[in-house]
DNA sequence: CACAAAGTTCGATGATCGTCGTATCATGTG
DNA sequence: CACATGATACGACGATCATCGAACTTTGTG
């Protein structure tokens, strides 16, 4: 049971927030928007296991929020951000402005 | 153990998302933004029991969105857009918008 | 081929979630 | 006071969650 992931239509709004609920996947969304060159799944998150790591990008290409392709031994990852800026226009700007503008 | 509601500077970005990844949460809040005049909780998501109501009333007061106060026998709600806009500016309108938005 | 590196799969665990029904409480009204 | 109304409290239920470790797969390299 493999999952497609969804096409741009049929990215759900629920599954996007709930995946955004949780601050080590908003850090690996964060650290995928600041830079455009995609990076492995490895160099996210150093202080969480393996397995929680392939948990958290499975929450993540699931709800639609990131692409992911193999290369070589490691695994490439890409927000896709067009289609989520096409289908909820400003949310996923306005999630991570909210992050660093309210720092405590 | 009563829950104080969290001040401006406190609201937390899980917490709101985590409120409002829920659908049947995301559309109190919707019609809560939709009217100024506050409205009983009772009128709220119909289909629901009142103690799954009462449920996501407190979660929604808890993560900050909502601010609750006694009127007669009934209980009066109002959306925190103030704080949350002023905590996280434009994240509301932005999940609001979207959901009129990506209508399938 | 042997080995290392990067991810995945597979339980498992303790926590939390959404929903419910029933009992209870508070407030207003006859 | 008796009763109705609106909401909360208290389990309880199955489901999902975040996390982990151990075993496994895939790919590249000596």
């Amino acid at each position: 049971m493999s999952f497609e992931p969804p096409a741009r239509d049929q990215i759900d709004l629920s599954a996007v927030l709930h995946a955004l609920s949780d601050p080590q996947r908003r850090g690996i969304v964060a650290e995928l928007a600041a830079s455009d060159t995609p990076r492995p799944c490895g160099s996210f998150a150093p202080e969480i296991t393996k397995s929680t790591r392939t948990h958290h990008f499975r929450v993540l290409r699931e709800a639609g929020l990131v692409e992911q392709w193999k290369e070589g031994t490691s695994k490439m990852s890409r927000l896709r951000r067009d289609d989520i800026d096409a289908r909820f226009p400003g949310l996923l700007d306005s999630v991570l402005s909210s992050e660093a503008f309210a720092q405590v």
